[in-house]
DNA sequence: CGCATAGTTTGATGGTTGTCAAACCATGCG
DNA sequence: CGCATGGTTTGACAACCATCAAACTATGCG
């Protein structure tokens, strides 16, 4: 049960978590952390129908901007939201964003 | 007192307004827009120090993605917030983006 | 009409990104 | 140790982006 490194959260800048949200998938991704709790690179590869080198390369990116925290137990490696300390650094942020998300899925994909 | 075609605020997807929040440069004329109230394209040049044609790129990126409103009036071009539009599409989120940009600009610069 | 002013458009350039495939690395199981 | 499995890294490619400069457009003033 190894950890991995991660940016500490004062150096996380604002823009980085703005750019790593603005991709779709990415998006998706957190979504789906925030709904589900936490889950491996490979099963977010499967559910998404990209290659298994593409979610490593989001989920990465996702790290290194501070959004998920990683944690490896075994061969796996658990994605998890630094839900909390996220919430302590841009108060109200995540929510608005994850809510924003949801209702924009529901709505239906604008083409 | 001409006005300039404007993506609908139901075709505006959160990728895209989070894409172009993504961007220093559009992070600071929005966090300017909304303290400052409208300005126009050249003032905005001036005041962050980029060429005019960098301006109006970003502002062009900014009003496609559904966040600026711009208002021609004789030579000059007003750009505005559409805030009150953006806070029934997306409920929270522009308010949480403006206080954490506004902290973290004040916390200094983590280069 | 002619000119100055405010913005836009069009290169051109250097850098970044998303994607897949293939090679690679690391971990645990037998 | 050898092998299968879960992820990462590298390479290649096409698309995109931020920036500046220069040419262009549009507007109002005299």
């Amino acid at each position: 049960m190894r950890l991995l490194p991660h940016p500490a959260m004062e150096d996380v800048e604002l823009t980085e978590v703005l750019r790593a949200l603005s991709d779709p998938i990415r998006l998706e991704v957190v979504v789906r952390l925030a709904t589900d709790g936490e889950t491996t690179c490979g099963k977010l590869g499967e559910d998404l129908g990209i290659h298994k080198s593409t979610a490593s390369h989001h989920l990465r990116t996702l790290r290194e901007s501070g959004l998920v925290f990683t944690k490896q137990d075994g061969r796996l490696k658990y994605m998890s939201l630094r839900r909390d300390e996220l919430d302590d650094r841009f108060p109200g942020l995540l929510d608005a964003i994850l809510s924003a998300a949801r209702q924009d899925t529901r709505a239906g994909a604008h083409a």
